[in-house]
DNA sequence: GGACCTATGTTTAGAAG
DNA sequence: GCTTCTAAACATAGGTC
C-alpha cells in the first residue's frame, strides 16, 4: 500500500480527494447496479457537511426498501439541544485541529508555498531557535548520563578497592561464596549497562513519532563510552 | 474499456461479479470516510432482494441525517446514537488535538525534558530539515522576487528611453500634459514602492503566527534593493 | 470547484479449487 | 458463496492549467 489510510491533514488534498474518490465511487456503483441488476443507493456527507448522494433509481426509494426491511421502529428523545451543542463543540475543535495542523506542517518545513517572505523569515527565526534549543536540551542529557556513570564509576572503583581490602584482611577461606558474587556483579556493571537509563521510553504524547510523513522510522542510537 | 457496463447474463459470473464489486466498494467507502473525515452509507440490494450495506458510522443514522437534509419533514429523531456518536468524536478530536498540541510544542523545543536521547536525536534531525526547506524556500522566494524588479527595472528604463526620444522628436509645446505626467510617474516607481508584492498577506491558517508563546511579536522585514 | 496528465498502485475478469 | 492466481484494466495522488 502506498498511501496509508487514515486522515488526510492537508486540506486542499483532502477536499481534492474527496472529490475523486466520491466520484469513483458513484461509478462503481453504478456499474454494480447495471452488471448485477441490483439496487444501490450511496450517501455521503462531506466533513463541511454537505450531502452528495447517488442511487440507481432513487435513493428515498432504497431508503424505504431499507427500512422496510429492518423493520422501522422509532424511540428515544434526547434533548435536541443537547445534540446542537456537542455539534458547536465539535466544529470548534476541527478549526483547532485544522489550525495546528497547519502550523504543525510548517514547522516541518512543508507546505510553505502560501507564506511570504516576512512570514518566511519569522519561521525560519523560530525553526532556529527551536534546532538550538534541541541540541541544548540534548547536551544536557548527554552530560548529565556522563556525570551519572561516572559517579557510578566511581563507586565502584570504591567497592572495589574495599572487597580488596577485606580480601587482603581475610586471605582465603575466611570470606563466603556471597562475597564472591558480590564482587563479580560489580565489575560487570561497570562495563556493560552504560546506557540503560537511555532506554525508557516517556511517551508524553500518544503517538511520540514526530516524523515528516508519519513513517520514517529511521533508527538513530547514541553510544556513550565511559570517559 | 474492456468490458462492457451492461448486465452480466450468465448467472455465476454475475454472482461472482456482485460479491468482488460489493466488497470493493465498501472497501472504497471506507477508505473515504477515514481518508477525508466524511460519514458515508452504502445500500445493495441484489437481484435477489437481500440487503447489504455498509456505513462509516450506522446506516440508520446516515439515513436520518439524509432525510433531515432533504426536508426537514417525517420526523426529527436525534436518537440517542448519534448524541453518543459526536460525544465520542468529541473526545477524539480533543484527543487529537493534545497530540498535535505536544508535537508543535515539542518541534518548538520547549517541553523536551521527557524525551529520551534517541528521540532527542531524531527530533534534532527532523528540525535541522526543516530549516533547510524553510530557507530553501526563503531563498527561492527573493530570488523570484529579485528576478521580477529586475525585470520591472528594465521595462521602466526601456520606457524612459522611449519617452525621452519622444521629447527629443517634439522639443517643446507639442507634447500634453498627460505625456508628462506618465514620465514622472514612471520615474517615481523605479526607486520606491520595490517591496510592494512581498506585504501581501496571505493566510492559509486562521491564524498565521506561529510565534513561541503565542505572544512575541517582533517584526522581521526584509528589505530589497535593485540591483 | 473542474479537466487534463502520467506514474504508480489497486481492482477485477476469468479461471480453477 | 468463498479463496487464490494472473494479466489487464482501472483508479488515483500529485502535478498543471
Amino acid at each position: 500500500m502506498k498511501i496509508k489510510i487514515k486522515k488526510i491533514d492537508y486540506l486542499p488534498a483532502r477536499q481534492v480527494t474527496f472529490s475523486k474518490r466520491r466520484r469513483g465511487i458513484f461509478k462503481k456503483a453504478g456499474e454494480l447496479s447495471i452488471l448485477c441488476e441490483s439496487e444501490v443507493a450511496v450517501i455521503i456527507f462531506s466533513q463541511t457537511g454537505k450531502l452528495f448522494d447517488f442511487s440507481s433509481s432513487s435513493t428515498k426509494d432504497v431508503i424505504a426498501r431499507y427500512n422496510s426491511h429492518i423493520g422501522g421502529e422509532k424511540s428515544d428523545q434526547p434533548t435536541i439541544h443537547q445534540l446542537q451543542l456537542e455539534k458547536e463543540n465539535n466544529i470548534r475543535l476541527r478549526k483547532e485541529l485544522e489550525d495546528k495542523s497547519c502550523k504543525l506542517r510548517q514547522m516541518k518545513g512543508v507546505d510553505l508555498e502560501d507564506l511570504d517572505l516576512d512570514e518566511l523569515q519569522k519561521l525560519e527565526k523560530l525553526v532556529e531557535a527551536s534546532l538550538g534549543r534541541v541540541i541544548q536540551t540534548k547536551e544536557e542529557k548527554i552530560m548529565s548520563e556522563v556525570m551519572a556513570l561516572e559517579k557510578k564509576g566511581a563507586e565502584l572503583i570504591e567497592a572495589n578497592n574495599q572487597l580488596s581490602h577485606r580480601m587482603v584482611m581475610y586471605p582465603r577461606g575466611d570470606i563466603g561464596p556471597e562475597a564472591i558474587l558480590e564482587l563479580e556483579n560489580l565489575n560487570n556493571i561497570g562495563e556493560e549497562s552504560v546506557t540503560s537509563e537511555s532506554t525508557t521510553n516517556v511517551t508524553t504524547c500518544s503517538n511520540s513519532s514526530l516524523s515528516l510523513e508519519d513513517d520514517c522510522s529511521d533508527i538513530l542510537s547514541l553510544k556513550l563510552g565511559l570517559p
